[in-house]
DNA sequence: CAACCGACCGACTGATCGGTCGGTGCCCAC
DNA sequence: GTGGGCACCGACCGATCAGTCGGTCGGTTG
């Protein structure tokens, strides 16, 4: 009677491997029986938790936008001021990205990928962390700290600045790890020159 | 007796259509008789001017990097300074991007995706490209204008901070061109923020 | 006119893909 | 002990993939 609050040990299994051949190889590259092997399944195996590739897909997306919302949740209690709250969820992103390198390449590969996002997985799974981080940025916008200009645009910008930054280093380096301890702390400034204008350091 | 010194229209289309078609789903997620219907060719019929699938992609991909290498040399002609240069270098993925984002996407699909790189296209073909970049960085730090560093871990942060600020605004805001005439030139110089110690605007 | 050649096609092959089917072992309730 | 349900497997299916084969067609050359 032990408590079915956490998933069945060969689901997360699913879920980590998943997560790791999807980042790496995008969704068309990656096929469901190198997953399913990877966990030590064969193909039905995989199919019994999950009814299709394209679900398995979307459940490691909803995992990674679950884990982004309540980290960025948690990041945000108690600061207050827009830059602050910014560079809030921006440290956030470096912190996955730090423990989780995966998931945001995998996030990269979504957004990057055109085809078939709709009926495959969109970027419904992580509206929750674009829609917190969309919230952010136009409380800064009223409060006048944040430049004027489509909240989305900007999110994407500064998120987008600040994953590149960290992920396209690390791939076009050859180099998985942060070079500097400041390294990603600076890059948290440079994303936000231009678009914040912080009272303070 | 027309001069041979361009490609034969095929090769160009098949070019063109390849580039866009490997832009928006991937190398994995493009087959290649899509390619070969969307040049008005057959499957054999492509495979006539390319040898494989990857030797397809690699083509491309050199055509992109020799677009880049040209584009750079002609903006680095008789510019002096390592922040105007690095800033010419930027103008030009600007450029580039606003005439053919196709072949930007490409880039970053090709830099992000890890399944087989080597084997099949590798970071060689935009080999050309590279170098220049990180000559123009080294040349700024002897100069003392560029921070310290790895400069192809600068490079890439310059690179990366600008291509996705450019495409990732545009994929994640579903819009495919810059929001504002100024949009992209704000961008190139939050890319050198932090990078470049520019001695003026 | 004949020989030739590059460009291209219809039809095919072997491999791999996502997904299905019937069955098997196992734990737990009764 | 027995019935049922969950987790999973081996074998298989249709579809799609990259790539091959033999042949066709139009233009050029001699």
């Amino acid at each position: 009677m032990s408590s079915t609050a956490e998933p069945a040990p060969s689901v997360a299994r699913i879920l980590a491997e998943a997560e790791a051949r999807f980042a790496a190889g995008g969704y068309a590259g990656t096929s469901l029986s190198s997953v399913a092997r990877a966990a030590g399944l064969g193909n039905p195996g995989l199919l019994h938790h999950f009814p299709s590739k394209a679900a398995l897909y979307r459940a490691v997306l909803e995992s990674v936008g679950a884990d982004l919302d309540r980290r960025m949740a948690e990041a945000l209690e108690g600061v207050d001021g827009a830059a602050d709250r910014v560079r809030a969820l921006l440290g956030v992103l470096v912190a996955v990205w730090e423990e989780r390198p995966a998931a945001l390449r995998l996030v990269m590969h979504e957004l990057l990928d055109d085809s078939g996002r709709i009926e495959r997985a969109s970027v419904l799974p992580l509206g929750g962390a674009v829609r917190r981080a969309v919230e952010v940025v136009e409380a800064g916008q009223r409060a006048g700290t944040v430049i004027e200009g489509d909240p989305l645009a900007i999110v994407a910008r500064l998120h987008g600045t600040l994953l590149y930054g960290l992920v396209g280093t690390a791939v076009l380096g050859r180099v998985h790890a942060p070079p500097a301890p400041g390294w990603a702390g600076r890059l948290v400034e440079e994303a936000m020159a231009g678009v914040v204008m912080a009272p303070s350091g």
